[in-house]
DNA sequence: GTCTATACTGAGATAGAC
DNA sequence: GTCTATCTCAGTATAGAC
C-alpha cells in the first residue's frame, strides 16, 4: 500500500474535509459549522466541496464512520495489547481519558467527549437515521460487554452501560464545569471499580 | 395570590414565550430553534419578541433561570418532605429519573436531560459566560455534596460528582440509543448505591 | 474534475405604523 | 405597549465556466 501523493488523482482533499469537519463540529457542534468554515479549514473552495458530498449531512455523516473507525482501531488494538478482558477494558478507560486530557490542553475543557455530544446532537435531528446516533456509543457498549462476560459476569450488560455511563457523564461535567481534572480522577477511580468486577456476584 | 386574567396589564406572554423557548430548545437545541418558532408556539407576533428580550441569548438566559428555580424548587421540597440527607438524595434521583420518565412518553426518549443537554450546548458558546453554563450543574453539586457531607462521608464532593455523572451519563446513553428504559434501570440502581454509602469509609 | 459566481432560503434584528 | 413590514446577512446548495 504506497501512499505516493504525486501521481494518486485525489491527493486527500475529501480526508481534509472530513478532518476539519471533525474538529469544527466537536468545537462548535453540527449547526455550529457552516460549510464555508470547512471548507476554508480544509483550504478547499467552497462551492467544490459539494464535488466530494452531496450534502451537509453527509460529511457530518462521513465524520461518524471517521469516529468508527478510530474506536475499532482503538479496540483492536486493546486486544492486541492485553489478553485479559480486564487489563482490556482499563487500558479502554485509560486511552478515553488521555484523548480528553490531550483535547483539553489544545482546545480547552469545555467540550466533553467528542462521541458523546455529536451523538446527543445527532439523536434530536429529526432526519438522521437513529442507527447513526446509537453507533458510536453502540460499538464501546457492545464491546465492553463481551469483555465483562469473558470476566465471567451475568451481569455484563448492566456493567457495561454503568461503565459507558459513568465516562459520559464525568465528560458532561468536565464540559460543563470547565474542571479538566475532574475527567482524570473518574478515569482512576472507573480503574478501580474495573477491579472490584472480579468475580461474579 | 389570584390570577385574574382578564385584568391584569401583561396576561403572561414573556412567560408563554420562555416556556415556549424551554421546550424548543429541549427538543431541537438552542441553534435548531429559531425565534420565528418560539413567537408562534408562543402565540406571540415574531418581531414582539423583541419587546421582550434584547436577543435571542436573552431567551436562552431566561430558560436557564427557569430550570435554576425548578431545580431550587425540588430541593426545597425535597428537604421539607426529608428529613434524612439520605432520603434526600434517594428523592432527588428519584424526582429526575420520573421527569425522565415523562418526557420520554411524551416527546419520545430521544432528548436526554434537559440540563445536561442545554448546559452542555451553551459550554461549546464563545460568548456565554462559564457560570451559565455550570449553574444547573452547580446547583445539584453543591446540594448533594452538602447531604453526602451530612451523612458523615469526607469524600462528600467526589460522591456528588459521582451521583451527577452517573444520572448524566445515563441520560446520554438513553437518548442516543434510545433506550427509554436504561433511565430507570439507571435510577433503581443509583438508589442501592445511595443507600451503602451509609457510613464514612 | 475543479472552481467561481450566484440563486434561494431562512435567520436575527429593526423601524416605525397603529 | 403591540404588531407589521422589512432590512441585512449568513447559510446551503446549484449552474455552469474552465
Amino acid at each position: 500500500m504506497t501512499t505516493d501523493s504525486a501521481t494518486v488523482p485525489r491527493p486527500g482533499k475529501r480526508e481534509r474535509l472530513v478532518n476539519a469537519a471533525r474538529e469544527l463540529v466537536y468545537l462548535k457542534g453540527i449547526s455550529g459549522t457552516s460549510l464555508a468554515l470547512i471548507a476554508d479549514a480544509a483550504d478547499v473552495p467552497v462551492g467544490n466541496v459539494y464535488y466530494y458530498f452531496k450534502t451537509k449531512d453527509d460529511i457530518v455523516g462521513a465524520v461518524v464512520h471517521l469516529y468508527e473507525e478510530q474506536l475499532r482501531a482503538l479496540i483492536a488494538e486493546l486486544e492486541r495489547r492485553h489478553r485479559s478482558p480486564r487489563a482490556r477494558l482499563k487500558g479502554f478507560v485509560n486511552a478515553l481519558a488521555e484523548r480528553a486530557v490531550e483535547a483539553a490542553e489544545q482546545y480547552g475543557p469545555q467540550y466533553g467527549c467528542p462521541y458523546g455530544t455529536l451523538s446527543t446532537e445527532l439523536a434530536k435531528k429529526p432526519d438522521v437515521p437513529d442507527e447513526l446516533a446509537a453507533s458510536l456509543m453502540r460499538i464501546q457498549l457492545d464491546w465492553a460487554e463481551e469483555q465483562f462476560r469473558a470476566m465471567g459476569r451475568r451481569d455484563a450488560r448492566d456493567l457495561a452501560y454503568e461503565l459507558l455511563a459513568a465516562y459520559q457523564g464525568s465528560a458532561v461535567l468536565t464540559a460543563t464545569l470547565g474542571l479538566a481534572e475532574l475527567m482524570t480522577r473518574q478515569a482512576r477511580r472507573l480503574q478501580r471499580w474495573i477491579d472490584d468486577k472480579g468475580e461474579d456476584r
